[in-house]
DNA sequence: AAAAGCCTAAACAAACTATTGACAAACCGC
DNA sequence: GCGGTTTGTCAATAGTTTGTTTAGGCTTTT
């Protein structure tokens, strides 16, 4: 971001007013960070900066009749780990805001991809451990997955949906409630235009297999986070193997079968590998040999 | 539809009178918008643009002769239903895209509170309805409810965080899954300024009340969507009120509540109304008074 | 002290919008 | 079919918004 147009917007609309060094040079404060990305995401929306600004000054007004201000202020990270401790302690803290500003600057440093793999899905190990070993309430780790899926769910909501490229149907197996890891594959595919079609968590596998005769996808996948949803994922591939006319491949994945590659040979289908990564490589060589 | 278009309606027959900006700037208002539409649906009939704009001055000399209140009601629930059928036509079609359209166009003429209570309350309800009676697969229901919890999430992403306003846990009882009114709740408790710590689907009675003596909240609002679920608010409203030292309000809410009013009574709290605004306005009550 | 960077102020350029007038296709009554 | 009207679209010119550049001076760093 050009440090002219900062410049023309505080000249401009006053919005930004960051304090002055003796030599009069300017020091922008976390919160005025906080601010300008916030600004770059409506902008992104199509927005026009009068319009970003008018909608903060009309949110920060709302919010002020309710709750008198306050302070806080947090130093600069720039190290992936860094950035995993802190939004890890933040989160345990439930502690939203800091974890915004974390999160906030951590996109606009290392872009989206980088932050889900190797930040989201990171901390979310780690919180998810901590729960395992006793050393993390359960509260908390609702807290942050529901935190992290959002700010997930609002990256897909804010891609463009192509609705011409191959059809993916995404779900959790019947009774697995882990959708965090399908959600990062969803919001890959979408952004390389593939039409999606997320069923989230616990799909029920009757019914199932005419839901995907009428849709008629290229490719469904199924995630399994423990080994007791995998004859889950059994059946459903079964019963997709078992139809007649054109079917859609069959795709598998989930941390049931990273645990245990044992399990990846009882499922008859593809294994889309052990992240979001491997899987999306794998949809794109796989439908490229069912096209031939 | 093309901008040359309006303004040459506006030229000819001055029946658009958009207000300026000082720059000039024309700034449609969202009655102007409807117009708009109810002017393209008419085209699409076949009218011409003469008659449809003859019509609309007719309606409305005659409207303001009558009741204008009632009559300008009917007219705006019209439209209404008419969004709500088609939205749930996209959903049940899984066509994401046209569901996109038809909901970037409600937000834009009704804004984010009718567009949350009056649109997708309401079709999420026919979806599941159709769904209970067997008429749509629970692949479309799961479909559905993903889309509309990414669209609300969406918005909670989009708006500003406070961490200074009075802090309030949400969260859905133990083994309830239904969180969709919970996250409207979160949504407008977010627009006002409060500090929402959203805990989500299943919320577990154990360790609760550690949390909550650790986070110190205002209010605590459990919701159950099922009669199953009253158990687990009534044990985590008996364990709030069992607290020592200063505790958190606790209010509950949930369709539970409303098929059956007579369990509110069941539950040592406060029960925060039927949908989500007059949750609102309880809470903002409930936590003005605790202030005193 | 020289180089590099930030400051202010003003100007510039690209993209967008407004106004006016014109044009062509569709439509109407005859 | 034919003149006249309606209607969507376009072009030319002017004004607005907004990101970027320029010019001259001050601050910091090396």
């Amino acid at each position: 971001m050009p440090a002219a147009t900062l410049r023309a917007w505080e000249r401009r609309y006053g919005a930004l007013a960051p304090s002055r060094t003796e030599g009069g040079y300017r020091l922008y404060s976390e919160r005025d960070i906080m601010l300008l990305i916030w600004l770059k995401g409506r902008i992104n929306e199509g927005m026009t900066i009068s319009q970003a600004l008018a909608l903060w000054q009309y949110q920060e007004r709302q919010a002020r009749e309710q709750t008198p201000p306050a302070e806080a202020n947090t130093e600069i990270r720039a190290d992936l780990s860094d950035v995993r401790q802190s939004l890890a302690a933040a989160l345990l803290d439930f502690d939203e805001c800091k974890a915004d500003q974390i999160l906030a600057e951590a996109f606009a440093i290392f872009g989206f991809e980088t932050v889900s793999e190797r930040i989201i899905v990171p901390v979310m190990a780690h919180i998810g451990d901590r729960w395992h070993r006793g050393k993390a309430s359960t509260a908390a780790e609702h807290f942050a997955s529901n935190y992290m899926r959002r700010k997930i769910e609002a990256l897909i909501a804010a891609g463009a949906r192509r609705q011409d490229g191959p059809v993916v149907v995404l779900g959790c197996a019947p009774n697995d409630w882990h959708e965090l890891g399908l959600l990062l594959i969803y919001l890959f595919l979408q952004r390389r235009g593939y039409n999606v079609v997320y069923l989230g968590q616990n799909v029920p596998a009757e019914q199932f297999v005419d839901e995907m005769r009428r849709l008629s996808p290229d490719l469904v996948m199924i995630s399994a986070t423990t080994e007791e949803s995998v004859p889950g994922v059994i059946a459903m591939a079964e019963a997709i193997a078992a139809m007649d006319g054109t079917k859609p491949a069959f795709g598998f994945g989930g941390s049931a079968f990273n645990t245990n590659p044992a399990l990846r040979a009882t499922v008859p289908g593809v294994f889309m590998g052990e992240d979001a990564h491997a899987a999306l490589a794998n949809v794109s060589n796989l439908l490229a040999e069912r096209r031939k």
